[in-house]
DNA sequence: GGCTCATGTTCACCGCAATCTACATAATAC
DNA sequence: GTATTATGTAGATTGCGGTGAACATGAGCC
């Protein structure tokens, strides 16, 4: 297995070769990008919304409270066509990503979005 | 396990016994719903949009392309510290995501974000 | 032509997430 | 109190996707 160290200088050296835009091109610039994106505050939880939107069951529960306000476990039970333990599951997801968001009302559980289901890019 | 038809009936006995607004809440309406929902054209390709942004990998290089305009593979290779392989793997799926589209310039592959990279709920 | 470099493709491995069963909990009805 | 209903939680299984090694391709260089 090839070191970090020896992948960089490989690259380091190819790089050079280029013309001469390519000075701004260097390796390390790129890693300190990727780390100073990577370490935002907006990366992880725009992550987690891609993630819990990633799925068709929980794309079409979204879909579905964008249409109706709000919506019980149990209807969404009947339109994913899913056991009531995977419902709770995905919506579990859902909520924890920010997405949606829960009301229990007596022995019903309520959902309905949680302001806008768009997904960015940080 | 449980049939399909005896959950609707379940269901749909459940549903009958709750007051007023509940005619409207029947399953059929949400099953009719998310199968119109699901077979729209829009919903399998904001998937495929969602699933390509969730992966902390793809992720990143959609933010670093964000900032830089283009980037090469290499580039992309080097910032996110994964082998040649596994970048091309994830830059397909962004390609056919619709996300990203690439150039050939020679040796080398260059990627840029086709137009907005945001992810809506169809 | 052959050689090297950058990248794509194929395959196998492995970990994680989606799913279900079973049990637990909360709330209403009796 | 018990019974029933709606939902959450824990555990186990299984299938899919991320990953890298190995091979293939394509482009420049000699």
């Amino acid at each position: 297995m090839m070191s970090t160290a020896n992948i960089d200088l490989a690259l380091a050296t190819r790089l050079e070769r280029l013309t001469g835009e390519d000075a701004a091109c260097c390796v390390p610039e790129y890693q300190d990008l990727a780390r100073k994106v990577g370490a935002s505050s907006r990366f992880p939880q725009a992550l987690r919304r891609a993630r819990a939107l990633a799925d068709p069951h929980r794309l079409l529960a979204v879909a579905l409270l964008k249409r109706r306000k709000e919506l019980c476990a149990c209807e969404i039970q009947a339109a994913t066509g899913l056991t009531h333990a995977t419902v709770s599951h995905h919506m579990g997801i859902l909520v924890k990503a920010g997405i949606v968001r829960s009301r229990r009302q007596g022995k019903w559980m309520y959902y309905q979005l949680s302001g806008s289901a768009e997904v960015g890019v940080p």
